[in-house]
DNA sequence: ATTATTTTTGTTATCGGTAACATTTTTCTT
DNA sequence: AAGAAAAATGTTACCGATAACAAAAATAAT
């Protein structure tokens, strides 16, 4: 194993001072042609390139941002760390990843660890799910003393950091009024805890939406379902099951497209048809809803922009001390084939 | 925005040397109870640790280790380094994501940012359409010089280094023998470039498969095809509709789970049912087969295990010099309903 | 009580770069 | 050609931690 050409190696062999390979190294104009020639072909000899460690210590700053989510295997999440990865690169700095798993808060272990490496910034990206919002404000607050903090949350967190978030009420608005105007009245909505006080605003959001057009929010309607597949199988079957036929809504709107997929695959297995029997809206606009059978209609949160955004700011944020930032992103209803418009259907 | 305290600043408090201050924190039994009780106390009240940049580069180390792959957003790569990251952590180590895009060689500039890193070890996952054979080999070699190195690909690279790989040759066998069994004689292969020298192995391996069991290679069933949903809807629909409905195959096999899943869409859109008018194998077994309609069957090369392997074996290859190993990882066929077992089809 | 041992603590060079400042060399004026 | 100004290069302290070695303090042995 090779041991590192260090700069006193080039300076020695080129004869020169290791201000001078510096200079060389860093452009420096400052530099006589030929020793800038000769000092570079030494470089070029060893492929030397500085330390990082070294340059890190000297500058106190390491050129990296990190980003802490909950699981990188979840797919909304790798959605942001991919954004978020590319924009630090395009700025020169890396990504570094920091996992909590459902476990939502920082633990004390990452924040010493954040500030251990002198990272030039966090990126939070909680998720809705999030409980305890105390101790995260904590450790962000710990984390703010240190470096530019922001977040890509639900809007509970009242931090002075840069904060942004999803459009939740259109998040909720736009599935309904599609709904609405499709003529369906009566809309149930599987994902997250809906009667829990501070989880799921986009349940809550979704509530509010009924009422605000007239529909009935019958508790009957939501159901407590997980964030994934199985759970979204469950939720649908225990609804359904629970309900006389007669009773049953007509659309079902889902946390997210895995509970969907979920959803739609318990229905087809009772037997009812889709769209005709049951419209459903995801959420998140997965790679896959183009490719449900059928399309699967789901909102768009834009979690890439977001990522950019972040990135960007705590990128300015360094700078800059002024660091207040905030941002909402609009959602987007992507609309396909599980309403089923492009049948032209509409409930009387 | 708080500096950060530093050794000196807890030496100066607790009015001790910087030796007792490292000695307490690596817990060195060589110090009064009375003292380290003292000392602790001021690094509890600074929340005092240990700048990592002084320590990797004091200790030439970074207890970093490196993956390079195509990019994290595809499905597969993630399950690698999602794996990868938490077979590091459980072992004190970082993982650095670098992406290389289609661009399958590792650039000169990664190849020296992380030697600058003096990274612990890097992991390569390459992935089976990659061309620039010599391209790589020249990097990999080069990062051999500085630290270990681990490969994930297909067997090409004749490296002295760590090399995991899949078995390519039951890849290939699985699905075909399945198929077989079932009675299907006309089996189509989509994906990867058919024809091309070096790249998709797992195509040839399939058409060397459908020789051993006699059963017809007919040109006219190996598409190129992409290795996205879009590229399977297209190379599907050019297929069939170059051929005789009488001469059409009778089972798919794609490159992965994401064209099968448009070869599905595709084969629906035309009008076929499935799986009776058609059967259908994908490859990677992701999240999505078992909620598909029908679910597809596919094959797991289960890379969350290669790539814990590969890290594995990367940390025992900091210590001991000897590293060479190579690992072949079996494939296993998960039978779902996209060739209709579950309702006893048999071709005759 | 004195010396020998052991335990605890401090001193200092080092890791590899950077940049402020000092010094030397070159070029330009007059 | 002498002195001033500009350009090129070198010296050195510092970033924060570590560990080998030295030194001091505490304990044990005689």
């Amino acid at each position: 194993m090779n041991k590192k050409t260090t700069i006193y190696d080039i300076a020695r062999e080129a004869g020169v001072s290791t201000a001078t390979v510096t200079r060389v190294v860093r452009k420096d104009p400052h530099v006589k042609e030929a020793t800038r020639l000769k000092v570079q072909q030494v470089i070029d000899a060893h492929a030397y390139s500085p330390s990082i460690s070294a340059q890190n210590l000297e500058g106190g700053r390491s050129r990296t941002l990190a980003i802490v989510l909950p699981v990188i295997s979840n797919l909304y999440f790798n959605r942001i760390f991919d954004a978020a990865w590319w924009e630090a690169e395009k700025n020169g700095c890396s990504l570094r990843l920091f996992q909590t798993m459902e476990n939502q808060a920082i633990s004390p272990e990452i924040v010493s660890e954040l500030i251990r490496c002198r990272m030039d910034g966090v990126l939070f990206a909680g998720s809705i799910w999030s409980e305890d919002r105390g101790d995260l404000n904590t450790a962000l607050e710990k984390l703010g003393k240190y470096m530019p903090v922001a977040t890509i949350c639900p809007p509970d967190v009242s931090l002075d950091c840069i904060c942004i978030q999803s459009d939740l009420v259109n998040c909720s608005r736009l599935p309904v009024r599609h709904l609405h105007t499709l003529g369906h009245r009566r809309i149930a909505f599987l994902g997250g805890s809906m009667h829990s006080k501070d989880t799921s605003r986009r349940g809550v959001g979704f509530l509010e939406q009924l009422r605000m057009m007239d529909l009935p929010d019958d508790p009957a309607y939501h159901v407590d379902a997980g964030y994934d597949m199985e759970s979204g199988e469950r939720a649908v079957l225990r609804m359904l099951s629970g309900l006389d036929r007669n009773r049953w809504p007509t659309a079902i709107v889902t946390f997210n497209d895995l509970v969907a997929l979920g959803v739609m695959k318990q229905l087809k297995k009772m037997g009812l048809t889709l769209p005709e029997d049951m419209a459903i809206i995801g959420c998140d606009n997965q790679f896959f809803c183009a490719y449900t059978d059928p399309a699967l209609t789901s909102v768009d949160l834009h979690p890439e922009e977001m990522a950019q955004s972040a990135v960007r700011e705590l990128l300015l944020a360094r700078e800059s001390s002024s660091r207040s930032f905030a941002m909402v992103r609009e959602a987007t209803l992507i609309v396909r084939e599980s309403c089923g418009v492009h049948l032209g259907f509409r409930k009387l």
